[in-house]
DNA sequence: CTGAAAGCGCTTACAG
DNA sequence: CTGAAAGCGCTTACAG
């Protein structure tokens, strides 16, 4: 009789004594999942991610917008639930995750998860992705943000750049870029349009996004091409672009200018303080967050929210020098 | 007939394409609770905190060792549960985790959580926390790193020295110190007595634990009491000191040492290098989950594990200034 | 080969 | 006030 537990006031005291009495006695507690099953509801948020927990945990990207969907999840009293791809499927992750509603990262090629969602009726929000008609998801402009940093470089002079990019995945070859990465590189070739280049003036490198990749990429890249301003997408790459620059011996900004993307709180701590984008990545987890659990109460649908992303000139960039 | 999806030889491929196509039509989709109630099985690890899933998430501490726990769930196609305390309580968010095992972090004071664990009959393992007879559990020897590095100070030298150390929580005053601060506490103290020094002989200072902490710590503990070495018991705290003096203009090691604890990734890439402790922390997070894996599949078990901490030397210290 | 039935472990109307 | 029964949505022996 789980009244003893759920409904102390409908059974008299003394049953109720006896009953937990007995409970302690034979060790029991209620299973977790079976009053899930019966309530309908797990009081978990599902984060439906792109890569393998280690790969996420290792990014600082993550922890910022992790931290977000935390914070919405520690003030509603919900669990948190990390769901990586299985056999490289974000797909086939989703029958395994006992979830109130997903969060889903990333999602830059669809392979028919939005519509397994659908079928399941469970409440998601897309970040990160390529927005779908009639699908709730939270984006940011990237594609203004990264026109707006390399315009600032271009105003600065700089005409011999290098772009430090992540690895956009297997996929790349057929589908060309999608999701964020698609709308950073549109804004690149934008600005780079205003004065009469393309990417083919430019050198591109596409590395994953850890700090010693973005070091190694850099010492490359000097080595290589020598660019005046390295434009890396994001600011994990930015920072491994600063080490190598330092180690080089080259001064930033007054032989090579850097900027990132992102503007996590590392950025501002660097030596030179980075220039970079600001997205809002805590914010965009929160605002995600909020959103579904709007969705699994039932309440009213917030189909496409847009955050911006703004130029933050700091100490990492430069006029450019003049030739030597 | 769940037939269709679990035991496709059994039934005639006629009827299961009908079935399918069934199910299809009407946009069904297996329940994952049910299915977990009836297999007795989540394919969930969980991750119990003793904090905010915002607060675990601004850590890179934490990072780190989720990343080892994400590892073997990546490895073994298992999903990743976050459990904050509720009401404060990590004894009360147990019952709203559907896992097949906990691996139970910083559980400094013990109310009640390792019992309603057993009575669970729910696999668990206990990390960072003060070992309990018959307890599984996986702890690193915080003694050992916090006397070294401060037998490495003492030897160079200084006498003069600050402790940065993490807030020990509201517990502190009725209980002393728990789990890893106690036992660096102790090693501090014996290297101390080495010398014939005592804590009543250093400046410390209380903080929680992040970079802007650690920086105003340090400005403070500059202008009140001018140590010559300044003791983080945390990376994250030991950077925060390192910007602090490199914006009082303050050289490190040779007006000013400064050691940390754990050896984040981020300890080697500062300018100077940092010295400080390593602990294994992913290989502690995979350690975990690696025991905890072996307990739920019923195999041996291994009550406790200790790692080692060993003392990095790196650029961060150097003797004590000749007095002024 | 296939359908009906029991059981996983709860919660909550419903009789008594 | 309290006990027995139905149902949450699966899976899997068991008849037919």
């Amino acid at each position: 009789m789980s009244f003893a537990y759920n409904n102390p006031h409908r059974i008299s005291a003394a049953t109720r004594e006896r009953i937990l009495a007995a409970a302690e006695e034979l060790g029991y507690a209620p299973s977790t999942v079976a009053r899930m099953l019966q309530a309908g509801r797990t009081n978990a948020l599902g984060v439906l991610l792109p890569q393998n927990l280690a790969t996420v945990m290792e990014n600082p990207y993550y922890a910022q917008f992790l931290m977000g969907v935390g914070q919405v999840c520690d003030q509603e009293g919900f669990t948190l639930l990390l769901s990586a791809p299985l056999r490289d499927s974000m797909l086939k992750a989703i029958p395994y995750a006992a979830v109130d509603g997903f969060v889903v990262c990333g999602l830059e090629s669809d392979r028919g998860e939005v519509a397994e969602l659908e079928r399941r009726k469970i409440p998601f929000v897309l970040v990160d992705s390529d927005p779908q008609e009639n699908v709730p998801s939270v984006d940011v402009d990237d594609r203004m943000g990264a026109r707006e940093v390399v315009e600032h470089l271009l105003e600065m002079g700089h005409r011999r750049l290098a772009v430090l990019s992540m690895d956009p995945g297997p996929d790349h070859a057929e589908r060309g870029y999608r999701g964020p990465l698609a709308r950073r590189m549109e804004g690149i070739v934008e600005a780079l349009a205003e004065v009469g280049m393309t990417m083919a003036d430019v050198e591109l490198l596409e590395v994953p996004v850890t700090r010693v990749d973005g070091f190694r990429a850099t010492k490359r890249l000097m080595a290589e091409y020598a660019p005046t301003a390295i434009v890396a997408l994001s600011d994990v790459l930015a920072i491994g672009a600063l080490d190598a620059l330092h180690e080089l011996g080259l001064d930033v900004p007054g032989q090579v200018s850097v900027t990132g993307f992102d503007d996590l709180p590392e950025a501002a701590w660097q030596r030179p303080r980075l220039t970079t984008v600001r997205q809002a990545i805590a914010t965009k987890g929160r605002t995600a967050a909020d959103f579904l659990i709007s969705a699994i109460r039932g309440e009213d649908q917030h189909p496409h929210q847009y955050l911006s992303a703004t130029l933050i000139v700091r100490e990492s960039t430069g006029r450019v020098p003049r030739s030597p």
